[in-house]
DNA sequence: TTGCTCCTCACGTCACGTGAGGTGGC
DNA sequence: TTGCTCCTCACGTCACGTGAGGTGGC
């Protein structure tokens, strides 16, 4: 018999340790002394420590050791845990490689940079969500802007602000292209609304769904520069270095409701990409 | 201005989350009324939390994110931050990559045996002791029993207990070949000794220092089978499926002092192989 | 006036490390 | 008797999630 001390010393853990797997009952020493509270512990214990041991090293929790070891657990029950272990684990280990590259890269733009860039990206995920919209094809953004602003009187007007929440714009064509804009234009909502709401000279606006994404590479551009150059570089830097790959129309998100005082401007946009993972 | 229900909507993150941040200083609402103690978030401040979760997601704590965002840090503390997260990010995958080959060897073993091993392997590391000691070559098992026995009443009648730990056997000969035993037969210290203790027909044992051990492969083994071959297996076999390989003499630590009473059997001895990383 | 949103505690998380303050054992 | 070892609290960790219980705002 050993006291905690010298059984420490052996299997070359801390006290503490033996002191709380007895507190969860997970090592309960052979005998306890009742006046004194002092633990013994017996040679033939250190294989169930040594057992604990190898098993929290694989990366399982206490909890799952003491269901592992308690009883005799089917052979099964232990398998499946360690494969689920198994695929967590490689999920980890390919979150991390990405973080890895994650970093690498912000520290590679710190030397081109001299400084952390102005835009950061942010990977969310979106619901799907009720969408009250209108789509149409414009020969260039001045013909596309005054569109915007129609479609933002009509929303003010002809839906609730407890039913709304952003304006969104979807674009379906790409960016590079000097070509015709193809957008769609609405306004996410909380609820499907039935009411008639309409455009001038464009009829009404049509109740659709906006769909849900997995992943959404974001970034944060102020209005006042209309189409940011910065902050589309950024966004494209981050998914080469990240490889990542676009897998649906941009969204750009308006945080407030532009154009509804004469001398308003758009303060922030939201520009979201729907990303996957290249090969 | 928003409130934090719409502000955290926006950013998609938790009315909870913003609080704490509020709470710990890392991003404070623009205005917070005095009265209802409502927080009220200004759009502008988007973009410095989407700069927290772009640095939370590299896996920097908010303290470390606190001090990089600020105050105006020089770029070189950032990129020391930003390359230690690096660094300590590709020890954690190597480590990650190491526990997927652990796990995968059990789940290898599972379908080969039906059950969890009968010996689990622990790693352990092991400071440097003072030893005393004998060295010597045996040509076989049964005499150098028979000197383990010498030794051990050497060391029972010469070193008080208060300063001795274990017995330990250093074994330089391969356990494969039929040939001679080349093995060191000592006590650990827990500090030097000066007295001379003989052991008979042999002279004096020496003051040594067992070296300190980075990675120790350990598993236990019951006295009662004298050279166990599945305990040895099962080292073998984990350090196989885990790229280590030996880098020193074995260890034998015997948990409890042998021999001390005419039937007292050896109860439980530690097999102790120093191992280092594959390359 | 009724929901809805917001507020402030406060506990729980996971596996111990680290004292504080006190007592048994050789 | 003096150290040494052991004991039992209890706080701290990290970044919030999750109620409980209560109040302002449209």
């Amino acid at each position: 018999m050993f006291r905690i001390g010298e059984f420490s010393q052996i299997a070359r853990v801390s006290g503490r340790l033996l002191r709380y797997y007895d507190s969860i009952g997970l090592l309960t020493p052979q005998h306890t002394d009742e006046a004194t509270g002092y633990r013994y512990y017996s040679a033939d214990q250190l294989p169930r420590l040594n057992r604990i041991l190898a098993l929290k090293h694989l990366g399982l929790s206490l909890d799952e050791i003491a269901r592992l070891i308690d009883d005799k657990v089917p052979v099964e029950e232990i398998r499946r845990l360690l494969a689920a272990k198994r695929d967590e684990l490689q999920h980890e280990l390919r979150e991390g490689a990405l973080r890895l590259r994650h970093i690498e890269s912000r520290l590679a733009q710190l030397e081109d940079a001299g400084t952390l860039a102005d835009y950061d990206i942010v990977l969310k995920s979106a619901p799907a969500q009720p969408y009250l919209s209108v789509r149409a094809s414009f020969p260039g953004m001045e013909q596309a802007v005054a569109m915007l602003r129609e479609v933002t009187r009509a929303i003010a007007r002809g839906v609730p602000p407890q039913h709304r929440e952003n304006l969104v714009v979807l674009a379906y064509s790409d960016f590079e292209e000097e070509s015709e804009l193809d957008l769609e234009m609405g306004v996410a909502l909380t609820r499907d609304i039935r009411k008639r709401v309409d455009v001038p000279g464009r009829g009404a606006m049509e109740m659709r769904e906006l769909p849900s994404a997995e992943r959404l590479a974001t970034v944060v551009r102020s209005g006042t520069d209309y189409r940011s150059h910065q902050a589309l570089a950024a966004l494209g830097t981050w998914m080469e270095a990240n490889r990542y790959r676009i897998a649906g129309p941009c969204r750009e998100v308006f945080l407030e409701l532009p154009f509804q005082r004469p001398d308003q401007q758009v303060s922030f946009v939201e520009i979201q990409f729907p990303v996957t993972q290249a090969a």
